[in-house]
DNA sequence: AATATAAGTCACCAACCGGTGACTGTCAAG
DNA sequence: CTTGACAGTCACCGGTTGGTGACTTATATT
């Protein structure tokens, strides 16, 4: 109808967001997505190639991971080991919350457990650049520490991933709740601890 | 052919385990169930219901959590805090070890983290009182903390299972090689590291 | 030996999946 | 005004999914 390529592009794109928000990455499939978008599924393999294509133009349009520069800068304005504390568990704690309220990024994630594809490979390129960056400016300015950090960090935050998946099909893991502000009050403040107990460790 | 009833459940059982193993937790129907256990899939409904009953019966005959009661009974041996600092080092250690060897049970943490039903609220259940005894074995013996154990431990628990997850499906994740010994012995060693230091800060 | 019960087989169903070839309608360049 | 390029539509393909009814065959009991 409308006769715009670059405008049925933009719909097919969004409807792969929509699909993933509302059912899951599962379930993101030619016909669903053409569906959603009101489209002819034969468009994504003509203006995409394929399924991935398109997947990767959704990927390329979304760019989850933009707030390393933002990050990284504040590294710099640090003078004092409390300093670098403090701004450690900001960033942890940015990071369970910033998960923990986006269902999109939710399942992302769990795609990425899943699957590994062109698509998945390519996310988890851009998140292990971000993550990288992060791990370098907080050795910097830590030094020497007797705990291996970056091991450290990275046990952590694939507990923070984790967890918030879980919560997801589940109320109760090891006896917290998950699905109560209190149980995330719990997991932030044993964040915050664990955070502190291994930078003051050298 | 054989005519054996119980044997060709038990043939069906089996077959659940091979393609989980095999291909994957996601390739489990009734179709390739049946076909892998040589078996009309009709007898899937006959004799379990359901897909959902087979997968039952598969469970349960797992019994994937029966080393509790081992563990338990070494709490009572518990004497000195540096007692209950090795024995917690080693039950995680013994997680870690023990996921990472058995590629089922990553599959089974995979299904629960993408599916919930039944079956995956039963192995929850199941998980949860394994977890819950074990937290308050170290909670008895470390006493009165500064953090908050079943809060770090359930964190750090987190940790080890996402970790051991996604190194199937990539090798480097935040600098750190999940497809090496070297990367694995950092892991272990930073699990110890954070272990030791929540435990003596009192 | 006749019969009932239950084990196992077979053929089929509707719904969905990814994918493709042939088609129609539109718009712009010649 | 014609023609060619292209956006968009439609019908169909082979394959797989979960699920069911009708059937045959073996075994145990009377």
């Amino acid at each position: 109808m409308a006769r715009d390529k670059e405008a049925t592009k933009q719909k097919l794109i969004d409807a792969v967001g929509v699909i993933i928000l509302r059912d899951g990455f599962t379930s993101v499939g030619v016909n669903a997505v053409s569906k959603e978008a009101g489209v002819d599924k034969v468009l994504i393999y003509r203006y995409f190639n394929d399924l991935d294509g398109l997947l990767k133009a959704y990927i390329t349009q979304k760019d989850y991971y933009s707030n390393i520069a933002k990050i990284t800068s504040e590294f710099e304005k640090i003078e004092t080991l409390d300093d670098a504390i403090s701004l450690s568990k900001k960033i942890f704690v940015g990071q369970l919350k910033n998960i923990l309220a986006n269902k999109e990024l939710q399942e992302i994630l769990l795609w990425e457990l899943n699957t590994k594809n062109e698509v998945t490979s390519a996310i988890a390129k851009e998140r292990e650049a971000q993550g990288v960056a992060i791990l370098n400016g907080i050795g910097q300015i830590t030094g020497k520490t007797k705990v291996d950090i970056p091991a450290a960090a990275t046990l952590i935050l694939g507990g923070i991933y984790y967890l918030v998946l879980r919560s997801r099909q589940v109320d109760v893991f090891n006896g917290i709740d998950l699905n109560s502000q209190t149980g995330w009050d719990r997991i932030e403040k044993s964040l915050e601890n664990l955070i502190e107990l291994t930078l003051k460790d050298f």
